[in-house]
RNA sequence: GCCGGUGUAGCUCAGGGGUAGAGCGCCUGACUGUGGAUCAGGAGGUCAUGGGUUCAAAUCCCAUCGCCGGUACCA
C-alpha cells in the first residue's frame, strides 16, 4: 500500500467551509456596502512585502518577531504582512499622485506568528478603512459614524463606540508628571484595564508583580502620587460626552496644551450629536488607549453590549506618522480596522450570522436516464430565472440518498421527475422543510411514505412561477 | 516564554499489565420513486511518537511532539 500523506494544517491555520464561507462573505458584503456609500474605495497590496517595508524604515528597525518570514528563488528578505496599514502607508508614499485624500477600504488575510487562542489564528482577515491625507477631526468623526453604521447594518443588537485621544493621554503625563518616553509602556498597561482591572493596573504601573502562574511582570516604575493622579483621570466617567468633556477640563485647568487635546474630542462629540450619534452609541471613554504605539490623535474601539466577552471588534485610530517611514514627510492619517473572524464569532453567538449551509436554492433530482434532456433543461430554466439551482450529478440512483443529499446540504426545495410526471406533464416538488417539521410528528415510516410531506405536484410549464412560490412560502 | 491539563475509531469519550470498547456519524438492507424515526448487518484503530521495565505494555516509567486552557508579548 502506498504511503499517504496525512491531511492536516500547521498550528493556527485553519480551512473554511462552505457555511462558514457563507455567513463570512454575508457579513463582508453588508461591511463593503455601508463603506461604498462612504464613498472608499478598494485598494489589494500582496500578501508578501519585503521585511525592511514591514518593519519600518531600515534604519530604525524595532524587533518584529511575530512575522512570518518567505523566500523566494532570489533570496530576498520577505515577509507575510500582519496588518492592512502597513501596506497602505507604502502605497502613499510608492504612488504619489494618487489623489489626496485618499479613503479606502481593504478586506484581506494578514497573518501573525502568534501563540493561537481561542478565537486567535494565526491567519485572519481584517476589514480596514482609513482617510489619509485629512488633518480634520471630520475625518474621525466619519470613521467613528462609519463603525456605528457597519455594526447597525449587522444587526449585532446594542453596541458601543468608545474613543479619546493620545492627545488627551500626552496631556495626562504632563499633568501627572510622568516622562513622554514612558508613554508607550503607560498607555500599553492601562489598555489592560477592562482585563485585569484597577488594582493590577497600579501594581503594573509602579512595582510590577507576580501572575497567578508564576511569571514575574515587570513595573513601569512610576511613583505612587502619579498613580493617584492617573487615577484621579480615570475617575472621570459619565454616559454624558459633554460632562467628560467639562470635567477634564476641570482637571487639566492650566497644563499646557489641554485646551487644544480637549477641543479636538470635544469637536468630534459635536459633529456625532449633529449627525444623531447620540450618547447610548458612542461614548467619551477615558480608559480607551489602544495598545499600539503608533498612534498620534484620536483612538476608537467598539465593543458588543450583548457580547462583551468577545472584547473589541473594531478599533483604530489617528497615526500621524506612520507614511513618515517611507516619505520622511508627516502625511496625516486616521481609519480603523475589524477583526473579521472575531466578530463573525459574535455574530454566530448572537444566531445573527445566517446558517445556510449551499447557495442552491432548488436541487433537480435525476432519477431517470431517459430524462436527461428535461433535467438539463428544467435546471437552466430556473438558473435564467434566477434562481440557484443544482442538478444532481452524483452516481446514486434513487431519490431516497439524492433526497438525503439535498437535506445534508440544506436546499430547500427538491424537484422529483420520472416517467409518472413526464405522461402527466406535471413536476413534483417538495418543501424540504415542510417535510422535515412533519417527521418529528410521524412515528411510522408507512405514514410518512403515504403522507409524503410537503410536496406538491405542479404543471410542467409553471415550474419557475411554483419555484418562486414556494420559495417564497419558504422564506415568507 | 512560563504554569497546568490532555492525547484510544471520522466526532465525543469510557477502559487500565494478558482477545480493543460505547454512543453519535458513515455504508448496506428491510423499503430497487421519497429525507426523519425504527430494526438488522457492515466498514473503520500502529490506543500520539521514541525509548525503558516486564514472560507480556494501549495500560507502569522517562523523553519528545501535538492539542486544550491560563498567563506574558502583540508593532
Amino acid at each position: 500500500m502506498a504511503d499517504t500523506v496525512e491531511p492536516r494544517l500547521s498550528r493556527g491555520l485553519r480551512d473554511l467551509l462552505p457555511d462558514q464561507m457563507l455567513a463570512r462573505q454575508w457579513m463582508i458584503d453588508t461591511i463593503r456596502g455601508v463603506y461604498e456609500l462612504y464613498g472608499f474605495v478598494p485598494l489589494g497590496t500582496p500578501a508578501i512585502e519585503y521585511l525592511d517595508v514591514l518593519r519600518g524604515s531600515a534604519a530604525g528597525a524595532e524587533t518584529q518577531q511575530s512575522i512570518f518570514t518567505v523566500q523566494n528563488p532570489e533570496k530576498e528578505q520577505l515577509g507575510l504582512r500582519f496588518d492592512l496599514t502597513v501596506p497602505l502607508a507604502r502605497v502613499i508614499a510608492q504612488y504619489r499622485d494618487l489623489p489626496r485624500p485618499f479613503r479606502r477600504y481593504q478586506v484581506s488575510p494578514v497573518w501573525r506568528a502568534d501563540k493561537p487562542g481561542p478565537g486567535r489564528f494565526r491567519e485572519f482577515t481584517q476589514f480596514d478603512l482609513d482617510s489619509v491625507g485629512v488633518e480634520s477631526e471630520i475625518a474621525d468623526t466619519e470613521i467613528i459614524a462609519g463603525m456605528c453604521d457597519t455594526l447597525s447594518a449587522l444587526r449585532v443588537g446594542g453596541y458601543r463606540v468608545r474613543y479619546s485621544s493620545r492627545g488627551i493621554l500626552n496631556t495626562l503625563l504632563a499633568y501627572a508628571g510622568i516622562p513622554a518616553k514612558l508613554g508607550a509602556d503607560v498607555f500599553r498597561v492601562l489598555d489592560k484595564l477592562d482585563k485585569v482591572g484597577p488594582q493590577k493596573v497600579r501594581l503594573e504601573l509602579t512595582t510590577g508583580y507576580v501572575d497567578s502562574s508564576g511569571d514575574p511582570i515587570a513595573g513601569v516604575g512610576l511613583a505612587s502620587e502619579q498613580v493617584d493622579k492617573i487615577e484621579r483621570f480615570l475617575q472621570i466617567r459619565s454616559d454624558d460626552r459633554r460632562e467628560v468633556v467639562s470635567q477634564l477640563r476641570e482637571l487639566f485647568a492650566g497644563v499646557e496644551g489641554a485646551d487644544t487635546e480637549v477641543g479636538v474630542v470635544e469637536k468630534i462629540s459635536n459633529h456625532l450629536y449633529a449627525l444623531g450619534y447620540e450618547d447610548d452609541r458612542v461614548s467619551l471613554d477615558l480608559s480607551i488607549a489602544r495598545g499600539l504605539a503608533y498612534y498620534t490623535g484620536p483612538v476608537f474601539e467598539a465593543i458588543l453590549l450583548d457580547a462583551p466577552e468577545f472584547g473589541s471588534v473594531f478599533g483604530g485610530g489617528r497615526y500621524d506618522d506612520l507614511v513618515m517611514r517611507f516619505l520622511g514627510e508627516k502625511v496625516p492619517a486616521t481609519g480603523a480596522s475589524m477583526g473579521v473572524d472575531r466578530l463573525l464569532a459574535a455574530l454566530i453567538h448572537l444566531k445573527r450570522a445566517g446558517q445556510q449551509k449551499s447557495t442552491a436554492k432548488v436541487l433537480i433530482t435525476n432519477m431517470d436516464a431517459g430524462l436527461h434532456e428535461d433535467y438539463i433543461a428544467m435546471t437552466w430554466e430556473l438558473r435564467r430565472a434566477g434562481i440557484p439551482t443544482e442538478l444532481y450529478l452524483g452516481s446514486a440512483r434513487g431519490p431516497g440518498k439524492q433526497l438525503k443529499y439535498a437535506d445534508q446540504w440544506g436546499i430547500p426545495i427538491a424537484l422529483l421527475y420520472g416517467s409518472n410526471e413526464k405522461e402527466k406533464e406535471i413536476v413534483t416538488l417538495k418543501d424540504m422543510d415542510a417535510g422535515r417539521q412533519r417527521a418529528e410528528a410521524l412515528a411510522n415510516r408507512q405514514e410518512w411514505l403515504d403522507e409524503r410531506p410537503g410536496q406538491r405536484e405542479v404543471p410542467r410549464v409553471d415550474l419557475v412561477a411554483a419555484v418562486r412560490d414556494m420559495l417564497g412560502l419558504i422564506e415568507h
